[in-house]
DNA sequence: CGCGTTTGACCCGCGC
DNA sequence: GCGCGGGTCAAACGCG
């Protein structure tokens, strides 16, 4: 529904605040259909993030620049900004289109391309049976530990364990809790190549809002982490300065000669400041807040600390931009971090053959 | 008491 | 038809 717009207004704004986060997102999904989970709108506030201008003859990357020459010269229809009203949901389908979009760039990812007309094929026969289930939406992706905490808002509800043939852990199930009749079902395993990593499988829609902020068992390492952190979230911007925190190719003194209120300076501004606050523990404060098999603890119910639930900073009306704008991001950071070390890419490598160990590194993970 | 997890039993699609 | 394996159910139990 007359995306087209909003999706090129999406994809050059990624290229050019955060370009080599445009190709890990894109080389991270393992499969994508559009999954929103989110109605609340984001307003004023995330719009001026979608259209900066955009002049690519200054991307300090230039390398990059000409890895995304056959795609910028596509020459994309002329676009307009998204309205304040656009909610978290829409601007979560045209990230997830955009994906798809850009998958289809042989030219950009000739072996993705290449292994996705091959699991066409292989899938076709086993997708007639099992029909019910393929009806439903389906998302898959690949997240650190920490992000199992930190990334997902919604309220879960574990409702069976299985031991998987050929996996030493087991398989978690969880189910929407947040409203009885919701579909909403996501599955968490831990990968068997990296167990520092999990499996991450949404099934369906929520059929209601996501819950309120506050309330409850929701998520209290979450919770935690942007009352910290929400001032200076605030203060720097938020949805495409996390994309832009990913990245160690952000160097300071490329940093220093953006103009000030770019979007990939804000970025680097943000990252000095996430890590030094890191220092000494060497980990979040999400991560902390679970002890053991953060697989158990995903629903973010593992403990934490609570002084927060009930305080006032004068900055609650922000919760629920920063929560919308989580909901979006989040998509991104599942992306993300599956760069390097997604089993979808499939024989003896670890990396795809347009290696972007030297461009990418996940946070908190050993490069 | 309400809401969560645990866990063995059960259901069912699929391959043989 | 049978067996396997993944997904779900539901009783028991834990916790605040």
């Amino acid at each position: 529904m007359e995306d087209e717009w909003d999706l090129h207004a999406v994809v050059r704004n990624l290229s050019a605040a955060a370009g080599i986060d445009t190709v890990a997102i894109n080389t991270a999904v393992v499969d994508s259909s559009v999954s929103v989970r989110n109605d609340a709108p984001l307003g004023d506030f995330v719009a001026p993030f979608l259209m900066p201008e955009i002049n690519l003859d200054n991307n300090p990357f230039d390398e990059l620049g000409n890895l995304y020459k056959p795609f910028y010269s596509q020459k994309p229809p002329p676009s307009m900004a998204p309205t304040p009203s656009a909610t978290a949901a829409e601007v979560g389908g045209i990230l997830n289109r955009s994906v798809l979009q850009l998958q289809q760039q042989p030219l950009l990812f000739p072996r993705l391309h290449h292994q996705q007309q091959q699991q066409t094929r292989r899938t076709a026969h086993q997708h007639r049976y099992s029909k019910r289930k393929n009806e439903m939406k389906r998302t898959t992706c690949q997240v650190s530990a920490e992000k199992v905490l930190s990334t997902d808002y919604w309220a879960w509800r574990k409702y069976g364990q299985k031991p998987i043939k050929g996996s030493p852990y087991p398989r978690n199930y969880y189910r929407c809790s947040s409203s009885k009749g919701c579909m909403a079902k996501k599955q968490v395993e831990r990968n068997q190549t990296d167990p520092n990593f999990f499996m991450v499988t949404y099934t369906g829609d929520h059929c209601h809002p996501r819950p309120i902020v506050r309330n409850s068992h929701a998520g209290s390492a979450r919770a935690r982490f942007y009352a910290d952190n929400k001032r200076d979230i605030l203060k720097k911007g938020s949805l495409w300065l996390k994309i832009a925190t990913s990245s160690p190719q952000i160097s300071p003194s490329a940093a220093t000669s953006l103009s000030p209120t770019s979007p990939l300076a804000a970025a680097v501004e943000y990252e000095s400041i996430k890590t030094n606050a890191d220092d000494g523990g060497g980990s979040s404060a999400a991560a902390k807040n679970f002890e053991n098999d953060p697989a158990d603890s995903v629903n973010g119910v593992s403990g934490g600390a609570e002084e927060n639930e009930a305080g006032n900073d004068g900055l609650g009306f922000l919760d629920d931009i920063l929560i919308s704008i989580t909901t979006v991001e989040e998509e991104l950071f599942l992306g993300i971090d599956g760069i390097g070390s997604n089993p979808d890419f499939g024989g003896s490598e670890a990396v795809p053959p347009w290696d972007l160990s030297g461009y990418y590194a996940t946070p908190g993970r050993a490069a």
